[in-house]
DNA sequence: AACGGGTACGAAACCGATTACACTCCAACG
DNA sequence: CGTTGGAGTGTAATCGGTTTCGTACCCGTT
């Protein structure tokens, strides 16, 4: 059952191992023969093993990649830009999902490993706990972390500068007249969580104004319910994303607050829906292809062995002005 | 490089064929011999090697899934469900993206069957175009068809009931007082847009009034601003989905049109920015978990070859009422 | 004519597991 | 007491490619 390389020599009248070489398109085969090879291939209808390439060649031509959420809309993005760039190279892409569980992500990693994937990309999903997956990972293959990193590990990383993005948005609401900004993040367990309070507390100076809780809808009602308890709201919230964001912005609305004009409300990550929402979502735009781009662009370097130099690089994203500011 | 199989058999004092038994937890190793083994490969760390095994036993634990677009957010969250489930039954998933695309999903099925997946999910993104792909791959490996189908193509598939969808968010509009409805939803070039066109005629009747684009945010509001444009609104519009429905909300929005008090509006799917809107989306809602769920339990039958016959699975979608209607 | 060097090619080793097959041992059975 | 049968084990074949290595050949130099 399934036609073989061998047919394929047969049928052409060469050896395996000239067929090997035709095939994989090497030099060293005369023009005439790489012809009869390739035509015996197609009257065949062959089918190369991959498998069995990759366990001689000890390549897989396959990346894998952990993400802390699929259905993040900002991740999704990713994966599907970084799928498409690798679909092109003709490499695929093994998913896991680590559920912000960084148990869960060792043995994510663990399996890619065991699937000899022949490069890891990572989001990782904790400042800290991520480190031994990402380290294990890192002894045996190239690594590069995306968006998200690990405190005090040096391997490369693509992502943006969660500090730059966030300043703008307290210049931008400065600018706007607003006196009194609340920030409502997340609790900083994942890297930008950290640049992006960092950033806050750094743009805003003393007596800043903190929430925090996780990057979800819910926690983004439930800041703007205590934000309305606790008595006159501020002048801005920033928020730690735009999902929280949408869940601000829906729970005043649900308390006949009017946006911008009580109060002023920003994201960040620029995710499909920050557009959509009534009134549409200043937010902080992430370049997802561009961090995409930019990822295998590194990681290209570290698979070739060209350069294996660990580099951090951090696209700079831009401030999207809707209304609801 | 590695510690392999023969080390661990010779640590063990046993030869390879006991080991890969011990290690493959088969019977017929005697349990002194078979815990020598684990604890030789213990003390080695021993990594199997997964492409040498997934050649000899033709069997590579992978899935592979093609999906018309990885960062919709209704798709990227069947592709969370799918991956968690493959996870915890060892295996693992190779994801590739179509883009809606007939000849990239031909290209993408075929990268995946050279790569030796043992079963393909396929969410095929062009009702006829797609038929192609489908049947290559249904004369290698189990296939199952997930959300959308192809029609005439007499495999699994496993999704929701569209058409009893519609009609449900028909019967409701029409129970609130609505006499004038119209359907926003997308050319039917792939089965749901199909059913969810289908069902809608056949909900109301003679009469209909149907305007067909894609499913995009930009179709939706597009689409408002036609009905704006042509005079009168209707009472209700029916979406053929969620992000139509969030493109016709934002551009009724601008145009100081209210939902629900001039015109009802609902959608499809119930991804998670419905409840976000403004005012939150009645919509119907997938079962993504036991769509998921049914899959793989169909998959796995077909995969153990208990039970290959075809079998189409529709589950029953329910309306989720928010105060869009 | 002898030699050096590069190209083309085939035979065979190799990647690291699984598995077919043969064999041994021992308990159960008639 | 011989026979049968199943459990346990090892040897070697096998999966389907890639890659090493040796050889043959050709061409240009000395």
């Amino acid at each position: 059952m399934g036609v073989t390389i061998h047919d394929v020599a047969a049928r052409a009248g060469v050896s395996v191992a000239t067929a090997s070489r035709a095939l994989s398109g090497q030099r060293g085969v005369r023009a005439a023969n790489r012809d009869k090879v390739l035509a015996a291939a197609r009257e065949l209808d062959y089918e190369p093993n991959v498998v069995a390439a990759s366990l001689r060649s000890r390549t897989t031509h396959t990346i894998g990649m952990v993400v802390p959420r699929i259905a993040n809309p900002f991740f999704a993005t990713l994966v599907e830009s970084i799928e498409k760039r690798l679909h092109d190279g003709q490499r695929s892409l093994l998913l896991a999902n680590s559920h912000y569980d960084p148990d869960v992500e060792q043995r994510q990693v663990r399996a890619l490993l065991d699937r000899r994937v022949d490069a890891l990309i990572m989001i990782p999903c904790h400042r800290e706990h991520s480190g031994a997956a990402l380290a294990t990972a890192a002894a045996r293959v190239p690594v590069l972390q995306l968006d998200l990193r690990v405190d005090g590990f040096a391997g490369s990383w693509v992502g943006v500068d969660h500090e730059a993005g966030i300043w703008q948005v307290v210049r931008h609401l400065t600018e706007r007249g607003a006196r009194s900004l609340v920030f409502v993040g997340a609790e900083p367990t994942d890297s930008a969580a950290q640049a992006r309070l960092d950033g806050y507390r750094r743009a805003v100076g003393d007596g800043d104004d903190v929430l925090l809780g996780d990057f979800s809808k819910e926690w983004g009602q439930q800041a703007a319910k205590l934000l309305l308890r606790r008595g006159p709201l501020p002048d801005g919230i920033v928020c730690g994303n735009d999902t929280i964001a949408l869940g601000v912005l829906g729970e005043l609305a649900g308390n006949q607050v009017r946006v911008p004009d009580d109060v002023r409300v920003a994201g960040f990550d620029d995710i499909p829906y920050a557009e959509l929402a009534q009134p549409p979502l200043t937010t902080v735009r992430q370049p997802q292809h561009h961090i995409a781009d930019e990822a295998l662009r590194v990681l290209g370097a570290h698979l070739s062995g060209e350069d294996r130099t660990p580099r951090g690089t951090a696209l700079t994203p831009t401030l999207t002005i809707r209304s609801s500011t």
